[in-house]
DNA sequence: CCAAAAGTGTTGGGAATACACCCATGC
DNA sequence: GCATGGGTGTATTCCCAACACTTTTGG
C-alpha cells in the first residue's frame, strides 16, 4: 500500500428516543482490540462509494434499520493511532430514526441510553458526544425534531421527545406555541382518546415538513427588514 | 493500490478581510484539469499526519502565512469523481487570518473577494460557500471575530470587519453594546488620534479572549435558571 | 462656531418563559 | 361532582434594532 493512501470508514451515530431516553445504537466487539467494548456501527468505504451512502449501507447491513429519517455528516477523525492496528480515517454521521419501526437487531447489537454509555472502543465515546451536541443545537434552530417523532403525535409526546434529546425538562405549553409560530408543526383534525383515568382528548399534530429546514436563522447584527437579503 | 484505499487531501479556505471585503486565498492552476481555474490551497495527507496539521502545513508551504488565528474542520467531500483524474477525498478547513501580517505570496496565488470569485476548479466554489456560511453563523453566537480583527481596533474598524464577513451593513452602536455585554470585547486605556478632518478620538478595544468561546449557547426550550445544568 | 466622528440614553418591538385559568373527558 | 390531562390567555423578562442626543476633537 502506498504511504499516502489510507483506509477510510464511515460511522453512524444512530439516535432514537426509546422509553423517554435518548439512546444510541452500539455493537459489542468480540475480538481485540477493545474486546467486549462497544462501538458505533459502520465500516470501510468502498471504491465508487460516497461517504453518506457508505454510512447508510453499513447501517442497513448491521441493524436492518428500516428508515433513517435524517442523515448528516458530523466530522472526520484522523488521529493516526485512533485504531491501534492500522491507520483508518473515520467520518462520523448523525443518523436519526423515528420511534416507529423497531429494527430486529443482531445479538451483538443493542440500544444504550446516552446517559449510561458502556465502555466504548476507539474514539467512539467522544464522537457520540459530538453527535449529541449537534443534535441539541439543531433542535434549537431547525425542525430536526421531525426525525425523532412519529408521523403524528400529541404535544405531550413531543415534549418528552424534546426533553430526552435536549437533556433538560421542556414545557409543553411553550413548545407548542413556539413550534406553531415558527410553522414547524401544525394540528391535524384528529384527536386521541383519553386514558382510562380521564382527561381532555389531545389534538394530534404533525411536522409541516419532513425535510430539514432552518427556522431560526442566525441574524445577529442584521438590520430589520433585510430578512434574507445580502449584499453579495 | 488496494481498492478500498484512498488518497486524502486537506484544503484550506483562508479568509481575510482586505479593504473592507471578505477575501479568500486561491491558487491558479497551470495544468489540466481545470487549467487556468483557481483552487483552494492544500495537498495530500501524509502518513502519521493529522488532517488539521496537514492543512496547516500546506498553507504554510503555499503561502507562507505567518499566523492562522483560527482553524476548524468544515466537512469532508467524497464524490468519487470530484477529481476527474483519480479519486481523492477532501477535508476542508476554515482558516482565519488577522489583517496584520501580509504574507508574501507566490506568483500563482492571490486574494479574491468572495463576492467576485473567479472560475474555480473541482468542487471548490461550493466549499467556499460552506465556509462562508459557517463563518456567518459563528459570528452570531461565538467570539470568532477575534480571528479576523487586529490586536486592538476601534469600534468603527470592527464594524467594517463584521459587515464584510456577514455581507450586510452593521450598526457600530449596537455592535459595541452587544459585544461588550456578552463580554466578548473590552476597552483598553488607549485612544486613537482623530483624522485631520476632526472628530472625537476613538477608544481602542480588544477581544477579551483569543480562543474560540461560545457566547450565545443554544438554549431554546430551556427553563430559566438552569444555565448550563443538564439532567445527564 | 461649525463639522465630523465617537459614544450613550432611551424607546419600542418581538420572542421566550412562567403561571394562572379554562376546556373536555372518564368515572 | 371531581380528578385528570390538554390547551389558551396574559404577565414578565430579556434582547436587540433604531434613533435622538451628548461628547470630544480639528479647523
Amino acid at each position: 500500500m502506498p504511504p499516502d493512501c489510507f483506509r477510510h470508514e464511515a460511522l453512524g451515530v444512530v439516535f432514537q428516543v426509546r422509553d423517554k431516553r435518548l439512546s444510541v445504537l452500539l455493537c459489542q466487539r468480540a475480538e481485540p482490540p477493545f474486546e467486549g467494548a462497544w462501538m458505533l456501527p459502520g465500516g470501510l468505504l468502498l471504491a465508487d462509494e460516497r461517504l453518506g451512502a457508505s454510512a447508510g449501507r453499513h447501517l442497513a447491513a448491521k441493524a436492518d434499520i428500516p428508515e433513517i429519517a435524517h442523515l448528516e455528516q458530523l466530522e472526520t477523525r484522523s488521529d493516526p493511532v485512533r485504531d491501534p492496528r492500522e491507520r483508518v480515517l473515520a467520518t462520523a454521521y448523525l443518523a436519526l430514526v423515528t420511534p416507529g419501526a423497531r429494527a430486529r437487531l443482531p445479538a451483538d447489537t443493542a440500544w444504550h441510553p446516552v446517559d449510561e454509555l458502556p465502555p466504548c472502543a476507539f474514539d467512539h465515546r467522544s464522537i457520540i458526544g459530538s453527535a449529541r451536541e449537534r443534535l441539541r443545537a439543531k433542535l434549537s434552530y431547525t425542525n430536526i425534531g421531525f426525525a425523532l417523532a412519529p408521523e403524528t403525535f400529541t404535544i405531550s409526546q413531543l415534549r418528552d421527545t424534546y426533553a430526552a434529546a435536549l437533556g433538560h425538562p421542556v414545557s409543553a405549553t411553550n413548545l407548542q406555541r413556539i413550534l406553531t409560530r415558527r410553522g414547524v408543526i401544525e394540528p391535524t383534525s384528529d384527536v386521541t382518546r383519553p386514558a382510562a383515568s380521564g382527561g381532555r382528548p389531545a389534538t394530534l399534530y404533525r411536522f409541516a415538513s419532513r425535510e430539514l429546514v432552518v427556522t431560526n436563522p442566525f441574524a445577529a447584527f442584521r438590520p430589520r427588514g433585510t430578512a434574507g437579503a445580502l449584499t453579495v
